[in-house]
Formats: C-alpha cells, sequence, structure tokens
DNA sequence: TAGGCCATCTGGTCCT
DNA sequence: AGGACCAGATGGCCTA
C-alpha cells in the first residue's frame, strides 16, 4: 500500500473510528471472524482469547463487564478497519478512475498525430483510411522515397532544383513542406518510373514482403494493400 | 463466423 | 508522489 495511502487512512481511522453510523458497520471484520472461528461449536462456551498485544488481558478481565468492554473495544477497531479498507478501495478506485482518463486522452492524442501524419501522405482515391501501422510503414517508406530523390537529384541534375526537375507539378507540394492533404490521388500517379528502391540495400523496400509495380517491383510498401501503392509512383524522378 | 482493427481498462515500470 | 509510458486483456464493430 502506498504510505500516503496509509497514513490517510490511519488518520481517517482516528477520524471515524467514534463516527456514529456507516452502511459498512454491520460488515463482520477479520478479527470478529477468527473470534467466531476459535470459539467452540457451543454458542455459550468460553469467551474469545484476546489478540496478541491486545490490551487487557489481565486480571482487570476477571472484573465485571470487562469483557464486554474488550469485545465493544474489538468491534469498534473492526468497524474501522472495514471503513478504512472501504476508503482504500474508493481512493484507489478515483486513481484508477483518472489514470484511465489520463491514458484515454493521451491514446487520443497520439491518434490525432496519426491523424496529422495521414493528412501529409498521399491521401488515395476512396478515402480509405489508413491503419495505424499502415500509417506508420507508408510514412517509412515515404519519406525514404523522398530523400532519394533529393539524392538523386543533388547526383545528376545540376541547375534547377530537385523539386522543379525531378518531381511533376501536381506534386510540387510534396517537397520540402508536407503535401496538401487535399491532394488528388489520381495526380499522383503521372511521375515515370526510374530506379528502384529494391535495388538499394538501405531502402525500407529491399527488406520486405510486398512488392508493387508495373512488371518490375519498383516499391514495396510493407503492409499495404496494392490499391493503397499506385500513389507512390509520384516518389520516384520525374523525366 | 473468423479474423482484423480499434478503444478502453488495467497493473506494472520508469521518469521527473 | 504522481504522471507518463507500456503491454496485455477484453469486448465491440466491421468485413470477407
Amino acid at each position: 500500500m502506498p504510505a500516503s495511502l496509509e497514513t490517510c487512512l490511519s488518520d481517517l481511522d482516528c477520524s471515524t473510528s467514534s463516527s456514529s453510523s456507516s452502511d459498512l458497520s454491520g460488515f463482520l471484520t477479520d478479527e470478529e471472524d477468527c473470534a467466531r472461528l476459535q470459539r467452540p461449536a457451543s454458542a455459550s462456551g468460553p469467551p474469545v482469547p484476546p489478540l496478541r498485544g491486545a490490551p487487557g488481558i489481565t486480571g482487570a478481565l476477571d472484573a465485571p463487564g470487562a469483557q464486554d468492554e474488550e469485545q465493544e473495544r474489538r468491534r469498534r477497531r473492526g468497524r474501522a478497519r472495514v471503513r478504512s479498507e472501504a476508503l482504500l478501495h474508493s481512493l484507489r478506485r478515483s486513481r484508477r478512475v483518472k489514470a484511465n482518463d489520463r491514458e484515454r486522452n493521451r491514446m487520443h492524442n497520439l491518434n490525432a498525430a496519426l491523424d496529422a501524419l495521414r493528412s501529409v501522405l498521399p491521401s488515395f482515391p476512396d478515402d480509405t483510411k489508413l491503419t495505424k501501422i499502415e500509417t506508420l510503414r507508408f510514412a517509412y517508406n515515404y519519406i525514404w522515397a523522398l530523400a532519394e530523390t533529393l539524392r538523386l537529384a543533388d547526383q545528376g541534375l545540376p541547375g534547377a532544383s530537385a523539386r522543379e526537375r525531378l518531381l511533376p507539378p501536381q506534386c510540387a507540394p510534396c517537397l520540402p513542406g508536407p503535401p496538401s492533404p487535399a491532394s488528388d490521388a489520381e495526380s499522383w500517379g503521372s511521375g515515370a518510373a526510374a530506379t528502384s528502391p529494391l535495388s538499394d540495400p538501405s531502402s525500407p523496400a529491399a527488406s520486405e514482403d510486398f512488392a508493387y509495380g508495373p512488371g518490375d517491383p519498383l516499391f514495396s510498401f510493407p503492409g499495404l494493400s496494392k490499391d493503397l501503392l499506385h500513389t507512390t509512383s509520384c516518389f520516384v524522378p520525374y523525366h
């Protein structure tokens, strides 16, 4: 049990043990259960032996009414314990509810970030929403393809910028900033394929299990269905 | 109906 | 100490 809870409950034990009523006051406590179990079958048997360390073990108990007082004290302690356990349960519950709330919020934020990521990835004709894993994999490959495009541009086409030389006008929003979320997927398919990421060991496509392309596999987008992949032709150098 | 995806709850662990 | 993060469990919804 956390220390704060123990502290809290011990305080509450003191403060509530004298309270007049509780819905839980009628419940059996552990001590009372033990006491009953230790009693002989005959209901009028000898009194329950006091618990270890409990006060009143000495001759004071011999006095008339002392045993009743001890039993009453024990009952009070038992009720307080039940109340404190109920309170502990309640505190745990409220903390759990708060934690659940935070976790829900955290996941909502994560989903919002995924939505933002989806919005800067090429959209698809049927407005198919990428799943989470598809979004991450697609983004990974998309970034790789864009970086590769820039690299090729720097190598082979001096002068004009990579964007002007290599990308069709429709793909201009791809680089360097995020593409327009409203990009028409059809417009992404006009580029001509030149190189294959599969030939590059560093390509995220090279090691994966799904390849896409007419004839030769041009790109591999693990986990993506083929009908989502045709837009990737935008990523290759444009002549 | 089985399987995939998702949201939520939950308890454990790490971090500040 | 409390919040963030994580992974497992569970149940609902949807689709082939």
